[in-house]
DNA sequence: CACATAAGTAGACGATTGTCCACATGGGTG
DNA sequence: CACCCATGTGGACAATCGTCTACTTATGTG
């Protein structure tokens, strides 16, 4: 997990370190208080260090942030592209909803499957996912917007991949995109719940297919209503 | 604006001392770090009081913290309720989507106005708002669960003024909570980046009334292929 | 082996912090 | 008037902080 050199120069005994950092900062961050706010000593001390190792590594706290959102995010990506590439999501459904408005079962295995591979990343890592979420808002703006852009770079994966397997009628390239961004976005919020509210995990992945199923199915309605009146009436 | 007690023994010539407090808090804390890593002395002196001053109004930093939320969070609700009556809405509109699935004009304006609502509030009052969306993933649970408390109350506002507004066929009790409560927790974002981008905010309208009207088309699509194979329109 | 270099340690510096105690003040009530 | 009490001030305390310079140790290369 850990054996990364990371760095070109980083060779040597002291792989640790800098690792030890960056567990030890997620650590304090996602318990006690924000990234920016720890103190160097404080790190350097619950990872066991010389409070001066910190300089050998980073030069601030915003250079260990956006490592430690650099290795996560790249090991997250990485990840769920690699995950959503299993063969019983290989075929490509035929559609969201067939005739009657009904969910294809398919497509709802496809959303099940996306959900949990979030939902599992989250569990496995909750440290890290904490303080990301928490440094999304936070008073960084550096890391602001590494983290934004680290979420953006997932709806474009997620955008996709929805593309590549099933064929949503009416459903337009930048519509997709959107709805991938706002989809993430709801997601921090479902992540976070699936980890402070553990009794109700399997309620909160419902929750989180029903409102992925809502976006889509409202966006073909949304369509629908734009194309010339041959639709659900029997227009004449 | 600041001419309220607040408490009953806060009587007399320092009442500007407990608000000043506040509006030093929050704006350090929304430019420079968060609410808990704030310190006593660095706030006291930013409102011009001495150090000590601080216990005198508050324990700590929860405590200030849960003080501007009660204030500022039921200034906004009541002002939304109030905002809200208005006579431009008081008509109830007839459905969400038309018998060809497009979008009824006055269920349109309802939903432009609320939007708008919550926008211009968030531009009025940047500093406090940004504070508590930090806050809503920071690292105090108290003032988590204070926010997430407030966000709540907004959405049950939120779904009791659809539900008296406008009537949206095949729209339950519970899927209105569950929608309204996803719509508050996504226009934390469509708000942060309402403040940051100045320049997008035309845009930034345009995606939430999108997300709106994508969320109740796509809840109604669903409940049509709960029922019997009746269909869309073609009733009686 | 010698050497350069990356990683870690030790100790000290001034600055800032949270908190405590004693004191000043000013309006309300007896 | 005298009194109380909420509010605000000032000084002092130990503790912690970030950062600096100087020193040690291990490793890979020639």
């Amino acid at each position: 997990m850990k054996q990364v050199p990371q760095r070109p120069g980083t060779i040597g005994r002291g792989i640790g370190g800098r690792q030890k950092l960056i567990d030890a900062a997620l650590e304090l961050a996602s318990t006690t208080r924000s990234l920016a706010s720890l103190g160097l000593r404080e790190v350097t001390r619950c990872a066991g260090l010389a409070p001066n190792s910190f300089y050998r590594h980073f030069k601030d706290f915003d250079d260990l942030g956006l490592a430690a959102v650099e290795m996560l995010g790249g090991e997250l990506r990485r990840g769920l592209r690699e995950r959503r590439r299993r063969p019983s999501q290989s075929r490509k459904a035929t559609g969201l909803l067939d005739s009657s408005n009904r969910l294809n079962p398919a497509a709802r295995e496809m959303i099940r499957s996306t959900v949990g591979l979030v939902l599992d990343f989250v569990d496995e890592h909750p440290t890290a996912y904490i303080v990301g979420i928490r440094e999304l808002h936070g008073s960084s703006p550096t890391m602001r917007k590494a983290v934004n852009h680290l979420l953006d770079a997932f709806a474009a994966d997620m955008a996709e991949d929805v593309r590549a397997l099933v064929d949503i009628p009416g459903l337009g390239t930048e519509a997709l995109n959107e709805i991938s961004r706002q989809m993430i976005r709801q997601m921090t919020f479902f992540s976070m719940d699936y980890l402070e509210q553990p009794g109700r995990r399997d309620a909160i992945r419902d929750e989180a297919e029903r409102f992925i199923v809502r976006m889509f199915a409202g966006e073909m309605a949304m369509a629908e209503a734009k194309k010339p009146a041959r639709k659900v009436a029997k227009r004449g």
